[in-house]
DNA sequence: TGAAACCAATAGATTTTATCTATCATAAAA
DNA sequence: TTTTATGATAGATAAAATCTATTGGTTTCA
């Protein structure tokens, strides 16, 4: 059987004239009849019962058309999908990020994707690097935003900007009478640091040369919280941080009594890449995605 | 587009192995492979996510493969119904009958009928010729028993049996006494008559040599009625009346004061006959119905 | 590290299937 | 009787699906 056949049934069943049914499936009339022929030969049913003068359906006819029309239904239903997919800036895209980015990234590009491609459904999602690796192979992203090169290599990676470290330090701090802020004042410093699970501090760590003395043990348990957490605990006076440039745009650091530092160190920052499968077809959306980021960012940070 | 490309495309997605889903499909992998290649470039999107390690169907795929389930589903309808239908012995078949004979023939051959082919479901109906030759030309029914040959030449007709017609008259009446009825007695008679729309009484008056003389012109708004009020109507000694031989068979008849009286006149007698469109398919269903009503005649008709 | 196994894609030949044009057979209409 | 209309048939042609063999890229395992 074939949904061209089928076709061809519920053109001879419309029009009661094998001439009119050929003509509007733009076929022969000699290729429909010996078709339509086959057909009832496969059935083992007669399905139009036909003299030269007349044609008219028979009862399983009848039957076989319910379920013929059903099933070019659900075949034009496949095309329709399709064309409404094929536009590559349609339909839901995945995007992961990871925790210290997302909530200073994602506002600055969420409005001009959604203004510039109206039909593309962005679902956007956190997670610390290693699930995101995983959520991107098992397909439940199509992306991730991450600040780390790629292990897989099922995975590509395009790096986007360079995100400087910036110190974050109370503003009753001796540094604050410094101009320029080097790795060794840093090293003087108690450095407060996120959960190892985040890759920023461990970024943090090796970028400015930091070991694990400079950490203040008893703060220890204080390491899963998140940044803003880890504003606080500045302005509280517990200690100094590094954050990524992104993160001294928000409001949300204004007046909590603390003072964001550029830092005169070159090497002070993460490269923050989209990372998908090789595989992934709808390269095109994740350029687009590209562009807009690129487009939106502050100039504290340098893009690529 | 093709229920077979949509067979592959759902044998993928269940296996997520191209090799497999071949297999399952009894074709080799690249003419999967390309069949599948072919529809996701005629629906502009694509349908797996494919590594040369994994298979994995895309939001767009998720999306075709229920509708494609869905049409295939109704294709394999077509093919159940038409095995349900393969069996001519099966499925609904229209006899028409004219109302001088179905009361008297149906409950003859109705048992037996749905004991022999108990897939057959017989839809009896009741008409005068002229209404059963339209009803059967626009396939309202498949078949019509008649008394008169055809006309249309769209239509074929098989010869059943001969149906003698019989005298019926008050037991308190002259005739009772002798033994042997000719057409000298009849045109002495009263007869009574149904409403010449049945193609009984013009038989009757033809076959007996009757003129419109015989017909009381009082009677005429009687006419219309079926045989059992003209039987009444002889009971009440209005006069008498033939009837086909089955009619005399049936129970109804005894108790009401008449009696049924063979005749010695051999051309009395009407033509039963199977009529049909010689483009009907199920010709065997026919036969069927043929066979069983030669099989159940009382002797009192005579078997062609 | 190197060989084997695995898997989907590709190439090219072959077979199958669908389609076309031309014609026939039949019945209705003129 | 001729013409017209209609579906069926025949044979040639075109289109397609399918096959085998091979490639190119992994992953696995010794």
């Amino acid at each position: 059987m074939n949904l061209r056949d089928l076709k061809y049934l519920i053109a001879v069943a419309e029009t009661r004239h094998f001439g009119k049914a050929a003509e509007r499936c733009f076929v022969s009339q000699p290729t429909l009849s010996s078709q339509i022929k086959k057909l009832e030969e496969q059935l083992g049913v007669v399905i139009f019962e036909r003299t030269n003068r007349s044609v008219v359906v028979t009862p399983v006819g009848m039957a076989i058309m319910v379920h013929a029309r059903k099933s070019i239904e659900q075949a034009d239903a496949i095309e329709q999908t399709a064309r409404l997919y094929q536009d590559p800036m349609a339909g839901p895209l995945h995007i992961g990020s990871i925790p210290t980015l997302s909530p200073y990234l994602i506002p600055l590009i969420f409005q001009p994707l959604k203004k510039r491609y109206p039909r593309l459904q962005l679902i956007f999602s956190d997670q610390v690097t290693s699930t995101l690796e995983q959520r991107l192979s098992s397909h439940e992203i199509d992306a991730a935003l991450l600040a780390t090169p790629v292990r897989d290599p099922a995975f590509e990676e395009i790096k986007l900007f360079d995100e400087p470290f910036w110190l974050v330090h109370p503003h009753s701090h001796p540094l604050y009478t410094k101009e320029e802020i080097t790795r060794n004042d840093l090293k003087k410093l108690e450095i407060l640091l996120l959960s190892d699970a985040h890759c920023l501090s461990k970024q943090v760590m090796e970028v400015c040369h930091l070991t694990d003395r400079n950490l203040d043990g008893s703060m220890e348990e204080l390491r899963a919280f998140g940044l803003e957490t880890l504003i606080q605990l500045v302005s509280a006076g517990f200690g100094c941080t590094l954050v990524p440039a992104l993160t001294i745009n928000g409001s949300w650091m204004t007046g909590s009594g603390v003072v964001a530092r550029k830092l005169e160190i070159p090497e002070a920052f993460r490269c923050i890449r989209l990372v998908y499968r090789s595989s992934f077809p709808r390269t095109q959306a994740l350029e687009a995605l590209i562009q807009v980021i690129r487009a939106n960012l502050p100039n504290t940070v340098q893009v690529l």
